[in-house]
DNA sequence: AGGACAAAAAATGAATGCAAAATAGCCAGC
DNA sequence: GCTGGCTATTTTGCATTCATTTTTTGTCCT
């Protein structure tokens, strides 16, 4: 007994309407966008064979523009293709998961500094906006709040540094690191979030002074030390009270 | 008039024998690797449409296989694939070379901060074996030479820094470049020449030291004035020539 | 002669069919 | 009772086929 997929009826979404706003015409890319969501949102257990067959019937399509799907979604790091195997969830080690978080450090650190020769005055107060929205939610002790916040604002440093390429494998890599994320649902320690807050001051004033390799600097450690932070919290997943309330 | 490849009876491989020694079962996936090395080395011409049909009979495979393999090109943005149109070789623009080059420079940049926490003495040992071996290079005006080592250099680095994930990353956007460095066929300016060895001095140093954070800083800018050399020589592709007009 | 429309040809997108490989199920033998 | 080998079923990989869409070409009208 396999039991592939925790299948609830139809999961994904109803297989004939055009379920997602997402203009997309070709039906693989229709595809492809729903799989991956679904993929990074957990919904398959890691390292669970998945038939094309069920995926087909839960599609309601058949099994040749899945088959590119799930060939691209290798492609991403997403999913693994064994040979005549079928797909698998992609397992990531902890190691996997180190080095993902250093790649997200690197392209971070490279967001801020790009950001630095390109941001205007503008974005910097949009940015220092979210910066005091995040710190109400830090007084508030709202994690979920926080951490939504959080990613706004590293998305915007991410933005500004005005490089759609990197923009696109930023959220490549963010989708495998969220697909963990989800599933194991890590949040913060506790302990890290005074830290945390200290770390963004000193991104935001770095970022106001426009001095790029200091930022640069700055954005790397502050990613190294989320990513000390999650790898613990893997390996020790009971961490003071977890669930807001 | 449509002339869409250059065509030259069988231009990638006899479609029947095993040509590559890489070890890849499937079909696609040999595919893929053929194709991929096609297109990087630039033997399609820039925004040429090309059809299946003729890929097909080029491999000598039927549609299905080519098709999976095409979508993963798409993914890894060496080509573009318009609904209903087929495939195109991606056009870079020069913005797009910007961008990939910035995505470069942070990567090798976040290659050196992390190779300084790995970098074992031997390892170094042969950077610097190689920095000589490209002094030589530089000394005796040999630029195929020169480029190559230099590759390497930049190569040990990347590999020095112990993280797959960014190691396939790098060869991504590495070969993204290269099509382009194939198809222009730019070189160096030999007034960066100097300047390029300076660095690299800069770069063995901070290496030796292990200063990720200053080697980091030393990397960007080292990869960052390639590309302002790049992008010249794009736009003016004269070499040494009178820059000015 | 030039342009617009229409039909034919070709190319793409997706579904189905078929062969090979892998998995599982089963029976015999130890 | 368990292991090892053999067969049946499932699943994957690829080719082929069918349905649209696009592109080309030919013709007619102005």
């Amino acid at each position: 007994m396999k039991s592939t997929i925790p299948d609830t009826g139809v999961p994904i979404t109803p297989p004939a309407g055009n379920g997602g706003d997402r203009q997309e015409a070709s039906l693989h890319g229709e595809i492809l966008l729903r799989l991956r969501d679904y993929v990074v949102e957990g919904n398959i257990p890691e390292g669970a064979r998945v038939p094309e067959r069920q995926l087909c019937e839960m599609l309601g399509i058949s099994r040749t523009p899945l088959r590119e799907a799930l060939k691209v979604l290798a492609a991403e790091g997403l999913i693994e293709l064994l040979p005549n195997r079928g797909a698998r969830v992609r397992q990531l080690s902890q190691r996997d998961l180190e080095e993902l978080f250093d790649v997200m450090a690197g392209l971070e650190s490279l967001a801020g500094r790009l950001a630095c020769e390109a941001i205007t005055d503008a974005e910097i107060t949009a940015i220092e906006q979210l910066h005091y929205e995040m710190y109400g939610h830090y007084l508030h002790r709202d994690m979920h709040g926080y951490f939504q916040t959080n990613q706004r604002i590293h998305e915007s440093i991410v933005t500004a540094a005005r490089n759609e390429t990197l923009k696109t494998a930023y959220a490549n890599f963010a989708g495998r690191i969220r697909r963990v994320r989800y599933s194991a649902n890590f949040a913060r320690k506790r302990q890290r979030w005074a830290e945390a807050m200290r770390e963004h001051e000193a991104i935001l004033d770095a970022l106001r002074r426009r001095a790029g390799s200091e930022l640069s600097d700055i954005l790397f450690q502050h990613l190294r030390n989320k990513r000390t932070a999650a790898i613990e919290h893997l390996t020790e997943p009971q961490e003071d009270a977890p669930a807001s309330a």
